[in-house]
DNA sequence: GTCTCCGCTGAATCAAACA
DNA sequence: GTGTTTGATTCAGCGGAGA
């Protein structure tokens, strides 16, 4: 388990060779999801964005558990046979996204009461580790007009890793960032999808009944993904997945099976313009700043040997030796993080935050000195 | 399907006869929930309110970054070997729950990604039909301290009737009366159990790690039940169930394996006062203000990546960024809060009316963009 | 008595690099 | 793999201490 963030250039520089050259970028492939995932290869993509149907009327690619066609239109068959039904194509689908998923890569899915249930549950049968579920509170949802119920005004969405000890990408400084410097929550309340972005068919009428808001999968992908990351959507729809994808300079493929859609995202995608890429860029995170050995500044001479550091309340003073070990009081000794844990009784201790400085104008952290230092090398 | 609103008197006097003289009322049942559930007879109780172990499969220590120490749920009644026994464990108590449950009754259960998604199927598949799925978001929730996911700041609860075609309670006048006259959404937003209602043992430690707050299962008694109805919990803990249940005039059964909990809930309950009936369809309650960050106007496309804003006498530009950081003038980034203070080498501003936005009639403040984007969310 | 500051706490699947 | 070292990381609400 553990998060990739901000990794090295070399790393994002081989996930675009990585892929194999043959891998259908950037276009949507007609077919069934579960066929036409099976056309791709192991370990391809970066991010699965899912959105499947739940109204069971899944026409003739459903079959019984015993193997027997499924007629959608025949109300005969009762509730449990067709939750079976759904199960099954659920776990297929789950199956092949996994095989094509990287190792680091994660899935998302959204839903409804209707089917998340059934898809959290399958999501962690196939081996998915849930990482959170996050809930989509419409500003605008549909009032229920019969008062029989609350207004239905969410859907969930749930965030998987490939498995429980599996890394992935989150970007956590860029969520925090997103929110008003305040972490950012698993309850999301966007509006949804209508006006001019809700795309029309050429009737006027809406042309996609669910089509979801691109500020959904902003931030999906934002959180997610870096640039030229690949994003897969199993269940293109109108694109909008793909829209964002190339909006944030992620690469995508799509899958739909029916033309009518495919017309509506070609189009709506290929009016799509990328961000200038200094307008895309993510915060840069503190974990892939260079490291700095204490040591180093008190080489440099920016924390002379013989000076004196304490804690932010002055509770406890150390002096730093030529080595970069502190002196603490009674004889200890240890190196910034080490002396700090000690003192306080803590198992651990940010010896860079914990220790301070005297200045002219009052105790400074120690990790001033060592961004001032990092912003010198920087130029 | 139908909703059983405002029945007539008669109903009401026919439930509370209906009751067989022999159920214990107002009782806690010392046992496992089980084979409690099955000394109970047949369609005995109006809503059942469950809140089982979440099988949390939580990890080593967690600490807060300033070193201090989580306070987990370690607790033996959480734990099962695997998803397959937690599974059989619901599906056993799910089937008794069911069993005693009359025929117009509804079923909660509450829940976290952990295991909401295997409750949920289980429900569904012991023929149990989903009216509503409700988000709790949480006010106040624990922060995610080492940055690696999305706060986890909600939990679910799910509301079934007996059956497709089942009649139900719902009372939804009281819901919208109790939602400033708005129907009464599936996100609640309600804070943690803290405070004073808090039950310590005599240690002052808290009594149980779970205590859910009253003032969610007031809603959910308020919605779904009568006065004189029978709820029954068969996860009963510090009883917070039967607090409810008795300051609501409700009857009420909670079922309880661990004497330490049925002791503090004994006396929790004997300690609350039924409220006086003419105050019984009321509650006071405040309404959150709206908390709209600047990131959210970008991902909306209000303010899109890649515009410029300025202060209002255009001394200092910056760039809108993807993330909603500002990018402003010599590499300086920051919130528009933070940007703005450190361009005017102020110690804070507010960056909602520091910056602006160009429009055709000039120089507008962004939060003129909020105020309108609020306005359109209605709250 | 009032106001401010500080400390504590909550259903949590909570690190990564290096030797 | 395993153990060690480095160092990254928190929000809202309540209540007690102190001004």
């Amino acid at each position: 388990m553990g998060v990739l963030e901000k990794f090295p250039a070399a790393r994002r520089a081989k996930r675009a060779v990585e892929a194999p050259a043959r891998l259908p970028l950037n276009e949507i492939l007609r077919g069934d999801c579960i066929e036409t995932m099976r056309a791709l290869p192991d370990r391809c993509v970066d991010m699965i964005f899912a959105d499947p149907p739940y109204n069971l009327q899944l026409g003739g690619d459903l079959h019984r558990p015993d193997g027997s066609q499924v007629d959608a239109v025949d109300d005969d068959w009762d509730k449990f046979d067709s939750l079976a039904v759904y199960d099954r194509f659920t776990r297929e689908w789950l199956h092949e996204a996994r095989r094509i998923l990287k190792d680091d890569g994660t899935i998302w899915v959204i839903g409804s009461y209707h089917n998340i249930f059934r898809v959290g549950t399958a999501l962690q049968d196939e081996g998915f580790w849930i990482l959170n579920d996050i809930v989509w509170r419409k500003a605008n949802p549909m009032p229920n007009f019969k008062g029989t119920r609350f207004t239905n005004a969410h859907e969930t969405l749930i965030w998987c890793s490939k498995a429980e000890k599996a890394k992935y990408t989150f970007n956590y400084r860029t969520m925090k960032a997103l929110n008003d410097d305040i972490q950012m929550r698993s309850d999301w309340t966007l509006p949804i999808c209508s006006g001019g972005e809700r795309l029309k068919d050429d009737d006027g009428h809406k042309a996609h009944p669910t089509q979801k808001p691109e500020s959904l999968l902003y931030r999906v992908m934002l959180a997610c993904t870096e640039p030229g990351d690949l994003v897969l959507d199993p269940f293109f729809g109108t694109g909008t997945t793909g829209a964002v994808a190339r909006r944030l300079g992620r690469r995508w493929i799509g899958i739909e099976r029916e033309d009518k859609y495919i017309k509506v995202a070609t189009q709506r995608i290929q009016a799509t313009l990328p961000l200038d890429e200094s307008a895309m860029m993510s915060i840069p995170e503190k974990k892939a700043a260079p490291r700095v050995a204490f040591g180093l500044l008190v080489e440099s001479g920016l924390i002379p040997p013989g000076s004196t550091v304490t804690d932010s309340k002055r509770r406890w003073s150390a002096m730093v030796r030529a080595d970069g070990v502190l002196a603490g009081p009674n004889g200890a000794t240890g190196s910034i993080h080490g002396l700090g844990a000690q003192l306080q009784g803590a198992p651990s201790c940010n010896g860079w935050s914990f220790w301070h400085i005297e200045t002219p104008t009052g105790l400074e952290p120690i990790d001033a000195v060592r961004q001032r230092h990092l912003a010198q090398l920087g130029e």
